[in-house]
DNA sequence: TAGATTGTTAATCGATTAACAATC
DNA sequence: TAGATTGTTAATCGATTAACAATC
């Protein structure tokens, strides 16, 4: 596969161009032109067709591209086949709701760990996973290879279970705890969801329409003479 | 306020802007420049400045930006005073974990009611605010202003509720269902937070990474006259 | 005052869009 | 073959960065 250097852009639609075309595999559709595509998603054809050009060439002149092929090249493309291993630190009620209810394995990971510090949840089991004891942790990082750790610990010890994580070789963390964790020079990556910014930069849209919205008003009753 | 047309990267960096101030201002800093801001978030002063200027002049020449008056400026201009009411549709796992731990009113929010289908669940409270039941919420919607839906159902029922809060005037859906929203001509708002597109890019960069990791690796040993 | 730092205009860079020859 | 649609090169657009006069 080619690896050139690919913008974030293009990395992060990748993602949605995946779930669209398991959309239209699961719908029956076989084949789709970048235009077809392009309408559903809310992009240009000359755009998706950029992006695919990043890694390759997948499509076929006259015809389109074959929606399963597609698929099965953005996968590899992201890595899913590579099988890497989650475990995930913090069952609380949002680590516990990704243990319930997330299905790591429909996108290529194994959750092989989960850590909590809470006697009363240690040594229970969610969907096939025990929760160990925090004190077990930095063996377990010695001795397995680590390639993404889920950190849904509370506020306060996110900054500290980072360092142990980042210290000790994990690959990347997977961040919810909206603490900003900006180790500067390491070779850990990070990748953040952020509930609270999610939810300002929506307000701020809510906000935006009501104020156009109001400006609207205003205009229309000042041209009815008032 | 000044509201001319702002880029989406701009808002997306608002929510952040707000964290590391609030951050600051907790740490007891007082004031701060867009050279020092900058490298705490990985910004340069140049397009800090540039997105301040969106929406007003908040600094001073050969001072800086006063830390708790810049906070309170861009949290005006995310709409946090303005009280906005949201609802929370599917008290699953992790309905259950926004209801119990996201705390709404720290960003503004007023979460005004929980609804959901299980009649295990309707009547129970979670941090004062009541379950009602799924048949309630058309009348519900008819009766009251939602500023905001959390979306939280199951991916099945996604579709069909988001269908419903549209027609009955929502103003934004907040959606957690993993499922494309995309109600072409509707005046309501979405915003996504994708569970799956964040792993994947994640995912994406650990592949990177190591692919990038092996090549180096391969280059030493052809080096090495292997 | 001298030094610092803003807000803004101009320059650069990168991403998106358009166009089109290649070809299925 | 004729029509459709790709992959890619060139043109455009927008976002980031640099520069600097204004001024605290």
């Amino acid at each position: 596969m080619k690896r050139i250097k690919v913008s974030n852009n293009v990395i992060r639609r990748l993602p949605r161009y995946l779930r669209k075309l398991d959309e239209l595999k699961a719908g029956g559709v076989s084949r789709i032109s970048s235009f077809n595509l392009g309408q559903q998603l809310g992009l240009t054809p000359s755009q998706i067709r950029q992006d695919f050009s990043c890694f390759g060439e997948f499509g076929q002149q006259g015809y389109g591209y074959n929606v399963a092929a597609l698929r099965d090249e953005i996968a590899l493309i992201l890595g899913m086949d590579r099988g890497f291993r989650a475990i995930l630190i913090g069952v609380g009620n949002i680590g516990h709701a990704l243990m319930d209810n997330f299905c790591f394995s429909d996108w290529g990971f194994t959750l092989a760990a989960a850590f909590d510090i809470d006697p009363e949840i240690v040594g229970k089991r969610n969907k096939g996973v025990a929760v160990r004891s925090m004190d077990e942790l930095l063996d377990y990082l010695r001795e397995n290879r680590v390639d993404v750790a889920v950190l849904t610990v509370p506020k306060e010890a996110a900054s500290a279970v980072a360092k142990l994580l980042i210290d000790n070789g994990v690959g990347a963390i997977w961040n919810f705890t909206n603490v900003e964790l900006t180790e500067p020079n390491s070779r850990t990556i990070v990748e953040n969801v952020h509930f609270s910014d999610s939810l300002l930069s929506l307000s701020y849209f809510v906000a935006e329409r009501l104020d156009e919205e109001a400006a609207q008003a205003a205009r229309a009753e000042r041209r009815a003479g008032m």
